[in-house]
RNA sequence: GUGAGCGUAGCUCAGUUGGUUAGAGUAUCAGGUUGUGGCCCUGAGGGUCAUGGGUUCAAUCCCCAUCGCUCACCCCA
């Protein structure tokens, strides 16, 4: 049998309620801060993702499917959508058309790693960007916009981390200053933090080996060390963030993992989701246009993981949908009579309503079976004898009450369910 | 890439201290009198017990390998 790609799931039609409220979640509170959705290719040119998410992380040096095409050229399967859209940004011009320029996504990513709760090598996120202001007020949008949509999915076990890097200088000096106080401990180190220590020195904090932590615990952080403007910009994050009421807590331990980053930097985690706990994350970029060849643009965004999402809804229980329903079942009492069930029920679909009929040939009874599994609201029966004298019954399945139409009032058939079905779903 | 656990019907799982026709629940299909659902009852179909090899008179069960899945590490959404 062949199976689906280790890593890669189908999105079954039973789960797809879910994603499709996600989505218009997402959609929605994107839209009402004036985020306008991009689409991007699934590949790109593998250097984009080389230059912008940096050679040295992971993502670049062993998570990417890169793979040649005919032509020779090295091609990615997109890792993260930042790049894509900063790519698209600088390729049209958006900077030069208005000084900002919001965008979010909803888009597959692909990442080889080995997979686990909360992480497969396809999998899904949502994210927005904002390019063109380095102003605080959109690193707290970006923060609130996250928040929002995870609270709109009723998720409770969340937190909210926010720190700052600060700016490369600031932080180079930092990184010396680190190395300067752990030098001396270096070789009680565990083997992947004196790794770390080479290549990538703040990712020490990130260590999940309590004697590291035990290092690290008096370690110089981060946060004292940041330039001014760093920190004046911090403070007003903070503070939009208190006055919009998203509870966070300052980590001063955040250190992401994508080269790209400054300034600001955020993660939301939910305690229900195992290991793989971040649901989202971003921050603040102002380098990485430059970086790429375009003007020097500012900008501030995150990603979301969207199977982290569901999987804490599913562990919350946090989405209450209603069970599916189809409007009507047409029901067939002698067999020769199914063109005419067919013909009718292309009527009422051309109507609107959701509209199922057997296609096998089964029993009235296995049909009426078949109208219940379905939540069918209303059951039309074409049976012989009434049909001879050109009628047609009516079934309300909730009360079980049946009512009688002539055959040339089907007018009054649809009617009667559409006021019946906008009774119960005004938003129908 | 590393480590641990697991792989029996569509799904969730029993089971055999190795012995002839492998079970349950659920789902599916049919029926419970002639043309009507939900509950209930009856019956049916459905498994090369992941794959390949080894040990044995005999393996789904023991051993090895392969593949797959799961969780964790690394890292990240």
């Amino acid at each position: 049998m062949i199976k689906s790609i280790t890593g890669t799931k189908d999105i079954l039609p039973a789960e797809i309620p879910y994603w499709q409220r996600l989505e218009s979640i997402v959609e929605k509170i994107f839209s009402s801060f004036n985020y306008k959705e991009i689409r991007t290719p699934v590949f790109e040119e593998t250097n984009l993702f080389v230059r912008s998410i940096g050679e040295e992380t992971d993502i670049v040096g062993k998570e990417m499917y890169t793979f040649n095409d005919k032509s020779n050229a090295s091609i990615t399967l997109k890792p993260e959508m930042t790049a894509s859209v900063a790519r698209a940004f600088i390729e049209h011009s958006f900077g030069k058309l208005q000084p900002l320029n919001k965008f979010y996504y909803i888009s597959p990513m692909f990442r080889q790693e080995r997979p686990q709760a909360g992480r497969q090598r396809q999998f899904h996120q949502f994210g927005g960007e904002a390019l063109g202001s380095a102003s605080p007020l959109l690193d707290a949008e970006i923060i609130i916009i996250a928040f929002r949509i995870l609270a709109s999915l009723n998720l409770k076990d969340l937190t909210v981390k926010i720190n700052s890097l600060g700016v490369p200088s600031s932080r180079e000096n930092y990184k010396n200053i680190l190395r300067n106080h752990l030098d001396g401990k270096k070789n009680q180190l565990s083997e992947d933090s004196r790794k770390r220590f080479d290549k990538n020195i703040l990712r020490i904090f990130d260590s999940k080996v309590e004697s590291d932590q035990e290092i690290i615990k008096d370690a110089p952080v981060l946060i004292d060390f940041i330039d001014e403007e760093s920190k004046k910009d911090f403070e007003l994050v903070k503070t939009l963030l208190k006055q919009s009421k998203v509870p966070f807590e300052v980590d001063t331990k955040l250190v992401r993992g994508l080269d790209y980053y400054t300034k600001t930097t955020f993660e939301i985690v939910s305690g229900k989701v195992g290991s793989q706990n971040a649901l989202c994350g971003g921050g603040r970029y102002d380098l990485l246009i430059e970086q790429l060849g375009g003007a020097p643009t500012p900008g501030v965004g995150f990603a979301a993981g969207m199977e982290r999402i569901l999987l804490a809804c599913q562990n919350e229980k946090s989405l209450n949908l209603p069970g599916e329903k189809i409007d009507l079942y047409i029901t067939r009492v002698d067999e020769d009579l199914t063109q005419k069930v067919f013909e009718l029920a292309v009527y009422f679909r051309q109507e609107s309503l959701i509209v199922e009929f057997d296609y096998l040939g089964r029993s009235v009874k296995a049909q009426m079976r078949e109208a219940n599994k379905l939540n069918a609201r209303f059951v039309l029966f074409v049976g012989g004898e009434e049909f001879k004298s050109k009628k047609l019954i009516l079934k309300i399945m909730a009360t079980g009450e049946q009512k009688e139409y002539p055959l040339e009032e089907l007018n009054e058939i649809k009617s009667f369910i559409y006021d019946e079905v906008y009774k119960s779903y005004p938003n129908y």
